[in-house]
DNA sequence: CTTATTCCTACTAAATTCATAGGGAATTAT
DNA sequence: ATAATTCCCTATGAATTTAGTAGGAATAAG
């Protein structure tokens, strides 16, 4: 239970753009050099980013990579909903996977879990983890 | 990020334990038929959990398995602790396990997820969870 | 036309998770 | 004592997931 590379990679990248949110389209290049990510494994990380409406892309020459939202209206809740597999606790949360839904004990506690990840994320948007960066 | 199988065994188990707490030790055999446990995948579960303290083993004939505690003073948390690698977040918010600790602008997100994920589990002892049941 | 960029699809490697296997050691009912 | 029952220990294997690579097609700027 663990928050997968690829989140965290999609996380510092998002925080990289709203810092230069003013600045043109980013070419994922620089991202990658910056960020110190491996290219072809931020090309794809991109590309979920993109088809989720979190970023545009622009392609030929001087492309590159923008926020669609300003920094304020982008969470880490939205960002890790579409990097990570399943954002929180058990496989068995999702409705109708488990055999055993009618009569589990530990269901209640997984969609509990659930939610207080998702809260717990929601209060961070980019503008605020671009203010923590020293 | 998810409960590992792992994990939710060793949860089932605790509730069937706590369900029949004064009853005698409970053999691993038994509890690994009821739940739809693999036997020798719950032994190396019970192994854990009784390494951490949360069970107790009587070996032998009519030997088993016995909580320690009341299930009043067991929680989700203590349990998930043992058997999940890493209970939240990302390895990263463990301590000098990340050389961009110092300039990280997410760590302290993942701080506080941590204590998210915790503060919910500890809410769920299984006294409570057997209760859930059906 | 050339160069820089995203887009698309497939493949590979490494790590982790989920088991399975077999025998040994302790305990106890009889 | 003996036999049955049970936990204990270590190793191995299979399946799944995660992380990373590779190559080339489409697009746009200058």
């Amino acid at each position: 239970m663990i928050v997968s590379a690829k989140g965290r990679y999609a996380l510092r990248v998002m925080i990289a753009l709203a810092a230069r949110e003013k600045s043109g389209p980013v070419p994922l290049k620089e991202l990658a050099a910056e960020e110190e990510i491996p290219h072809k494994f931020l090309e794809q990380i991109m590309t979920e980013l993109a088809k989720a409406g979190l970023v545009e892309s622009a392609r030929g020459k001087n492309g590159g990579y923008l926020l669609t939202r300003s920094p304020e209206e982008c969470t880490a809740a939205d960002i890790l909903r579409v990097t990570e597999t399943s954002l929180a606790a058990a496989e068995c949360a999702k409705d109708g996977d488990c055999p055993r839904a009618g009569t589990c004990p530990t269901l209640p506690m997984w969609r509990a879990l659930d939610e207080a990840v998702d809260d717990c994320l929601k209060k961070y948007s980019l503008a605020e983890l671009t203010l923590q960066r020293v």
